[in-house]
DNA sequence: ACTTTGACTTGAA
DNA sequence: TTTCAAGCCAAAG
């Protein structure tokens, strides 16, 4: 049952689109796993350095970067995002454009 | 076994 | 606009 409901999530972030943003409350929305946002974050902190998981298209529903600015995590996550034009120069987020779904 | 801690969200103040 | 409390719940201390 709880691998079940992991699975669900790991399939939710996958149907992310390049270039698009979606929060953790969302993917665990639409892995049916309504109010678990923080569960999605547990998960994604847990995720192996090799994944294919485009983990950083999830941002928080501010369309952040859920992470201190001046950690490396969030150097990494923004490169990321840029390499994909979900972000600008400045490091603000075009969550608006780039959200997902619609 | 109990408390704290998060890659969170939302609504009310 | 920012702050707060409550809901969430597995993992770490």
């Amino acid at each position: 049952m709880k691998d079940e409901a992991r699975q669900q999530i790991y399939a939710a972030i996958h149907s992310v689109p390049m270039g698009r943003l979606c929060s953790y409350g969302k993917i665990a929305e639409l892995a049916g796993q309504p109010g678990k946002a923080r569960y999605v974050g547990r998960l994604l902190s847990q995720l192996p350095k090799d994944t294919r998981l485009p983990w950083f298209r999830i941002v928080n529903s501010q369309g952040k970067i859920s992470f201190p600015h001046d950690s490396n995590s969030y150097q990494r996550q923004l490169s990321h995002l840029i390499e994909e034009s979900s972000a600008e120069e400045s490091g603000r987020l075009h969550w608006r454009q780039c959200r997902w779904p619609e």
